[in-house]
DNA sequence: CTCCTATCCCTAGCGCCGCTAGAAAACGAG
DNA sequence: CTCGTTTTCTAGCGGCGCTAGGGATAGGAG
């Protein structure tokens, strides 16, 4: 019992091992820098190792996606919990997540952009997911107007939030406006009376 | 002269021979089935000419990409002018922002998504993506608050448009809500009186 | 008609990718 | 020590974007 499970922790723990190093050279980078032989290189193993623990790369990097929204999660939560007003609320909100993606672009490109299938708007998707959501739905509830559903609000002040992130660090939006779009983006979800 | 002429004549149909061949392959099988390789067979000539005439792939996916932008200026200004007032002319706008982003998925994404590295936020942008932008902006014209940056705000819309469709597409937003949200963006950009 | 030159285009191949089959090594049990 | 199992590695497959270098070919000169 004791060979087995020790056998387990290290295996755990290695897995552990590869998803950092990909978060870690995804980050230095970016995600193209981010091959099999490159990891394998990395973690000091051979390139099928990766390959007992993970279906393929692309589930290596749903991992790292997983692992980093649990951060947005938390950043999202400190702006919320810190702000005053709901508008307020809505503001640091939404300057977290934008904040957050141009920091961390190539964890934000895992979780949000990069064709990775994880489960997302269902009750399967991975807690930090819908954690991170969550987040979001706090922050839009006190400012959905009477009969509009909080859900789809939420849903799309973060697809305002995801286009401008996107757009933006593609170059197709300049950069030095961002913080002006963003918001009249959060201007025009807070309701008038609310401002 | 004459023979020199025919002959670049000739260059430049193979040219649109292979934006085509690029674009329809795209369309038809999406982008990862568009490879060098791939689109020298369909044009009927070896590798390197591709490379005779576009410094890369990317210069292929970006001539697809301003080719496929005009369509869209073309059915953005189709909607916008049908409509009657300034809040259905924005509404007609996102639908058939939306829409065109739905129905050729691969278009979008050359033009919106994938990293092709076009001059976009500044004078030297094809026009075809001015003509595009200037279609949202004279739709989003008429809706701005007082002292609100037009320019802005019609990219904050866009963003907005923008954001929608990627998280749909790339499954992260249920499908079947799509309009719903839709409303709801367009319904937070009219101002108060107007609706 | 022949030869020369310049242009064009193709064959072949480089280094890389994600991924995998099968050999080799390490390890625990008897 | 030997055997069977489990783990790990070496080697390689097919495909990618891209390019060097060698013919084929076409147009002008004699």
């Amino acid at each position: 019992m004791t060979i087995q499970t020790r056998r387990e922790r290290e295996r755990a723990e290695r897995e552990r091992l590869i998803v950092t190093a990909a978060r870690e050279l995804a980050e230095a980078e970016g995600w193209d820098a981010v091959t099999t032989r490159r990891l394998a290189e990395e973690i000091e193993y051979s390139q099928p190792v990766l390959y007992s623990h993970f279906k393929g790369k692309g589930a290596i990097m749903a991992a790292v996606a997983v692992q980093g929204c649990a951060d947005l999660a938390d950043e999202l939560r400190a702006a919320r919990t810190a702000a005053g007003s709901a508008r307020e609320a809505l503001a640091a909100v939404g300057g977290a997540y934008t904040a957050f993606a141009r920091r961390r672009p190539a964890l934000y490109d895992a979780i949000f952009t990069l064709p990775v299938d994880l489960p997302f708007a269902t009750p399967e998707a991975p807690a930090a997911l819908q954690d991170a959501f969550g987040e979001l739905l706090q922050a839009v509830e006190p400012i959905a107007a009477e009969g509009e559903d909080t859900g789809l609000l939420t849903e799309t002040y973060w697809a305002g939030l995801h286009g401008l992130v996107t757009l933006m660090r593609s170059g197709r939006l300049p950069e030095e406006a961002h913080e002006r779009r963003l918001a009249l983006l959060i201007g025009h979800f807070v309701p008038q009376g609310m401002d």
